[in-house]
DNA sequence: CGCGACGTTGATTTGCCTCAACGATTGTGG
DNA sequence: CCACAATCGTTGAGGCAAATCAACGTCGCG
């Protein structure tokens, strides 16, 4: 049931009654990605927001020397979008492919409004949702600053052990903000 | 009039009645700050979010080996505060200190509990905000990745000219990451 | 089987840090 | 208002972290 885990989710966020739950369900579609698929490439709009049920995602930009930054994953239970996108409807910076075969349940920006719109309840959902988001984002800024590459990789295989194996050391080091080759090198002194 | 400056910044977010606008506007109350205080300590629960009316702000880390690290400046038309420790209650890492004679409204974490109750469009202007945040956010961190000292350096003071001007080299390199060294070197060359 | 992506390793270079010293500026107390 | 201290920006020498480039064996996949 993938709606289930979309209402556990909803509910670590705010309280809510069943019919809420299901209201708001309602206007996900489940969709299937297929392994190295892409939902958002750099130059498009995105048109959707999307909760993984199943799989893993990882998100990126490529600067203009073609390096490969990758700001998340996304694996099942969190959300995925270009926020800045999506909201504004801009040209994104960022692309969205899955790393392996996934199932997520998405939303247009249309219907997104809409469920605004109908529900006030929604907006205190995704208001304490962005802001737990800025929070992280902070820290992460923090940690990114203050700690050295082999800090950086321990905090990420600890923090997220169960990403850390889907992953190839390439796309680690591509969220790190390494190199492959030096991430390689720090793995082999212990 | 320190409100007038609020009541155009929550318009550039959402659409709003004047009537809501006031109704918003009275649970701020304004302070003033002398330069160099603190607003927030590290390890103190963060129990107010605030908003510039005059002066500057820097909203920084202490690591364990004494480094700072800014997140931010905070200058006239910009919001301050500590997101994580303010929703949670929890204890905070982060300082933030008056760089100069300052001036903010400020509102407590009952009156915002009870803002977004008595008004959903309070609830829309924060969600909004709080994706806004997000987004700038993430694009930091990526600049952060893609950019060398040298060039974050000058994204800096050509993206915020006006507070550049407020600022010591050596506030400026907590920002970059870097240290003032460093940063006294970058700018010889050019 | 063969090809492409992967992880590894070494040699070299570069970006940035550390430490130390100095003069210039700012702030402060007498 | 001055004298002194503190902080600031600058510079240099040296060191370390991480990038770059190149080569190689391995593995999974078509």
């Amino acid at each position: 049931m993938p709606y289930q885990l979309l209402q556990e989710n909803i509910l670590k966020n705010v309280k809510m009654s069943p019919s809420d739950l299901e209201f708001i369900c309602k206007y996900f579609k489940p969709i299937s990605v297929n392994k190295g698929e892409f939902l958002l490439q750099q130059g498009n709009i995105c048109k959707f927001e999307g909760f993984v049920v199943k799989g893993c995602f990882r998100i990126f930009n490529i600067d203009t020397e073609g390096k490969e930054n990758t700001l998340y994953f996304a694996v099942k239970d969190w959300w995925l979008m270009d926020i800045d996108s999506f909201m504004n409807q801009t040209s994104s910076e960022l692309n969205i492919q899955a790393l392996e075969e996934s199932q997520i349940l998405i939303i247009d920006r249309t219907n997104k409004e809409t469920l605004y719109k109908e529900s006030s309840i929604v907006e205190k959902l995704f208001r304490i949702m962005s802001q737990k988001a800025v929070a992280a984002w902070q820290r992460r800024l923090i940690r990114n600053h203050g700690l050295k590459a082999k800090e950086r990789y321990s905090y990420f295989v600890n923090t997220y052990p169960e990403i850390a194996l889907k992953l190839t050391d390439r796309q680690i080091s591509g969220y790190l903000g390494i190199t492959h080759e030096f991430l390689s090198k720090i793995k082999r002194k212990n």
